[in-house]
DNA sequence: CCGCCTATCGCAAACGTTTGCGAAATCCTT
DNA sequence: AAGGATTTCGCAAACGTTTGCGATAGGCGG
């Protein structure tokens, strides 16, 4: 008796929090039918099926993911694992994942590592105990050990790398073509016919910037003799605006042209050309490779190489889908990019 | 005989898959004292203990979160909600979440509302069925039906609004001092002795734009009678910008001084002023209310009113943990602001 | 040697859902 | 009307973990 009024009113207690079980017991019907009723299951007749959704409907019943997941051993879950949210690219990039996740109806969890190692590891480590369905990996620039990474797949769980991809090793992955990016810059400027090029570049260790610089110097070079250009190396956007304002400081030997390889180094440059009263294109002309957040801050627009986060999510998200319906070998797929010409060149 | 062989045959296939289950089979002891000892439970000898941790370590256990979230009813998951993530104020704030959230053991699962009511109360279902712990959400300006939200606290889930909070309904919540801010741009703008200022504001449906406005209007006009303001509303960087063009074409009655609401604004003006050739802060001044990423992109840097999203990530997180461990009186939390000067002005 | 206490561990239920299989009831066929 | 086919539903196991409680063993003092 006593323990017949504790269930009482705990059961009480926690109609708050509906469960199949509750609808079946209200019901007088068994916790399966409810269940197959729930997903129009065929063996389910028409007037019961119409019972249980109208009760569902009525108690705001919602399935337990966790316990949908144990069972089905699908979590419905897509990790991102980014080395900073705080990032216009990035940000696109996970905006369209989570776009068409939702659509999917997956949803999404992020963690971001801050470029360190350590961080990703654990991170990782959380993944793998979420039992993600498939994650997204930009992995930061010091990452040597991918045994966090051989784990989930052991898991079977899909990984694209996007943006940033592991060296030494054939894996999934979706990148810009960085490649092509610089040609298309360097054909810009020659098409313009400048003469006098400073070109900016990142940090010379990733492999984004050494793809980027080979082919910007070697079509500028290939295709144009008399060009005088000078290159330079900055890692930071105070870096980049520094050393334009030394370049500029030689009021007599000035560039016609600066190319920028990153969002970072243009904001760099554009404060530098500010500082010096130097306008675009009359007295300088620009051009970037860039998400187009940022070349659209200023009058006029910059011209920029487009590298879309977007369109790189849209596409990482479609193989995404691929690799979990048959298991694909081991490919790098290019997003091609495109000139934006915004009157700054 | 055949039962058992197929039992050998299953469990070495999912052998990739350690479970607790697996551990106490290969070392011959019961569920429950390797889930004890992995935790440390004193009841558990330091052999045995030993003995356990060694293997999962091998074995590269890790616990399945389903099922220890459908156990404890406690899913380590918070949510964030917002209209969308590609937007530099919520970046800082959702950075800040995730990384506290790391730090003390939860994962967060991201939506994005598009701004779409429909996909708002569609996040929430997501919400629920993860069973998340506790939810920040930044509400779209059309949402007046908050059953989505009840239904989440029904279920004991803390909700915690930011940035954009529910009117007429007392709700746990952290933001911006508008008041405040607003008040400050003006106080920065009578200490320079402005004459004519050019004060833009965003929606006024929104009660962000409202306060602000109202504090700075009422600021101005209070301590100076000397002085003229002309305001204007705008929806987006480019009315913003074909607005400031329209008052610059008045070469003779220039203002001296421009206000800008938010970082949006604050890009279409900025694009007007280079559009006119005109510098800061000698041609004219110009002052933001702003989260410090724009204002630093131009030289010389804006001067601006800073509304941290950083800081209001760290204060809802402070908050929430608050939440969750006490049921407390809805109340709404005001992070203070600071004038960082720039140069602008 | 007996009884009690402590240290160490196992049993079993529970969390909420899915699903193969069998059972009952109803239907149709000849 | 008898038999089989079909419709409609329930039983029970399973997913992997946590935890209250009981069980066993050895320890101790008396």
């Amino acid at each position: 008796m006593w323990k017949f009024l504790y269930l009482e009113a705990h059961s009480r207690l926690h109609m708050t929090n509906p469960t199949l079980k509750k609808i079946a017991e209200t019901l007088g019907i068994s916790v399966s039918t409810v269940s197959r009723a729930l997903k129009k299951h065929p063996d389910i007749s028409a007037a019961t099926r119409q019972k249980v959704m109208d009760l569902a409907q009525a108690l705001d019943y919602e399935p337990n993911a966790s316990a949908v997941q144990l069972r089905t051993r699908n979590s419905k879950l897509f990790g991102i694992l980014v080395p900073s949210i705080s990032n216009y690219f990035y940000e696109t990039f996970i905006a369209a994942i989570e776009e068409a996740g939702r659509i999917n109806g997956y949803s999404i969890i992020i963690l971001q590592s801050g470029n360190d190692p350590e961080i990703e590891q654990e991170n990782l480590k959380l993944f793998r105990q979420n039992r993600i369905s498939g994650l997204f990996a930009c992995i930061t620039p010091q990452t040597k050990d991918l045994t966090g990474f051989d784990k989930l797949r052991e898991l079977e769980t899909p990984v694209i790398f996007f943006d940033k991809i592991p060296p030494d090793q054939p894996v999934q992955a979706v990148c810009l073509a960085d490649s092509a990016a610089g040609e298309m810059a360097a054909e810009a400027i020659i098409r313009k016919k400048k003469k006098k090029v400073l070109a900016l570049f990142g940090d010379r260790q990733l492999l984004i910037t050494q793809k980027r610089m080979q082919a910007f110097t070697q079509t500028l070079t290939d295709n144009n003799k008399t060009m005088t250009l000078q290159t330079a190396h900055t890692c930071s956007s105070e870096e980049a605006r520094m050393l334009t304002n030394q370049v500029l400081a030689d009021k007599s030997n000035r560039p016609d042209t600066i190319f920028c390889m990153s969002d970072e180094i243009l904001i760099g440059v554009m404060k530098a050309l500010q500082e010096n009263n130097l306008k675009t294109p009359s007295s300088i002309g620009v051009i970037a490779i860039s998400n187009g957040f940022i070349p659209k801050l200023f009058y006029p627009e910059i011209t920029y190489v487009e590298t879309s986060g977007k369109q790189l999510g849209e596409l990482a998200f479609a193989r995404m889908l691929q690799c979990m319906e048959s298991t694909l070998p081991p490919e790098e797929i290019i997003l091609g990019s495109r000139l934006v010409e915004g009157g700054s060149l």
